[in-house]
DNA sequence: GTAATTTCTTAAACTAGGTTAAGGATAAAA
DNA sequence: TTTTATCCTTAACCTAGTTTAAGAAATTAC
């Protein structure tokens, strides 16, 4: 039932026949993630594109100071990897963690090539996928140098308000680029307004 | 002698043939476009991607106070469009102004996507330009986030030496997201260390 | 069901970076 | 050559966000 939530994600592009779904299927690996787990570790390369069929992801760097800044979520039906990484096959700067025990799909650099050449169509899955997140991270730029925390925390409330209420506020807050405590202060700012 | 740039380029990544050089050369238009000049304006569909084969170019957003911040300048043998608007068809955010006066290769995204049928190795220079985009975006999110804006000047001189010299101080402080006077500031800190 | 760990909040002191305003240096234009 | 526009710097004051520390609340583990 796992692999029916990938291909019923890919129904939402395109039509899959039967030899496609076999060459598909035996291809992504399940495996369970307990919470704090990781799938991908700093220093290693990032060798899996992983598919979310239940629970939540995050994908964090850490500075010298030893602080963690999360730079992206990924719940169900969301992939996440560190584009970086899989395709130039260097080592990765990014970990990747459970935020909830969770139930993922996983698949090879190999498998996926093999994937792209058999069935063309999935490139542009694939393609449409990396763009967006160049999108968001280049609205995430832009957004950061222009808005005030506040401002961005509505933002990030408003696009993943599904996620918003599953996320601890101090991932939220590492994401947003600001310490939790920050992040209480502008809460109670907010709740005072209104 | 413009287009024996572009070519160049192209041979850095493989040969190219007689016949391939046919295909590729006739849809590439030479442009001159003055210092201040705009080949894109936000609200503008981002139609062509853009080969710079002398001068320089800044893509920048303009924020709710107007306040203009850079995302990526281009200089020779780079290539510049706002990626978001030429794959999605939608309107752009973005500016892209020529910081002196330039020579561009341009080429629309049909005469593109024909050379990407005719000539398949194409493909792959586009997608590890874009990949590099997007590693380059991704670094300047987690170092925004855990940086000083010292830390990020003497990164910026670093990873852009050549560049950094052609630019205005201001240029580079809309990058950095700090004003101008408070990247004056740290220049005189930095020279007063030694 | 109690202990242990993680998360959330508050508040006071602090700092990186912004704002405003003004003068000097370069470079472009005429 | 003079004028005009752009760029760079300085300095005084201001503010968004950090730091440190400590307690309350909520989860998780045993």
């Amino acid at each position: 039932m796992a692999k029916e939530a990938l291909l019923k994600f890919f129904l939402n592009y395109f039509p899959i026949s039967a030899e496609e779904k076999a060459l598909i299927e035996p291809r992504f690996e399940l495996k369970f993630i307990n919470k704090k787990g990781k799938i991908l570790q700093a220093g290693d390369t990032c060798k899996v594109y992983t598919f979310v069929v239940s629970g939540c992801f995050r994908m964090y760097g850490v500075d010298d100071k030893g602080f963690e800044h999360n730079i992206q979520f990924a719940a169900e039906n969301d992939w996440i990897a560190d584009i970086a990484s899989f395709y130039t096959g260097k080592p990765s700067s990014l970990n990747i963690e459970a935020i909830e025990s969770s139930e993922v799909l996983q698949i090879s650099q190999t498998d996926l090539y093999f994937l792209f050449e058999e069935i063309y169509k999935l490139n542009r899955i694939f393609k449409v996928t990396i763009e967006q997140k160049y999108i968001e991270l280049q609205n995430r730029v832009l957004q950061n140098f222009s808005s005030t925390a506040e401002q961005r925390y509505l933002d990030f409330l408003e696009q993943y308000r599904i996620l918003s209420n599953r996320l601890p506020n101090t991932q939220i807050a590492s994401y947003l680029g600001i310490t939790p405590e920050f992040l209480s202060k502008i809460r109670r700012n907010l709740a005072e307004k209104g």
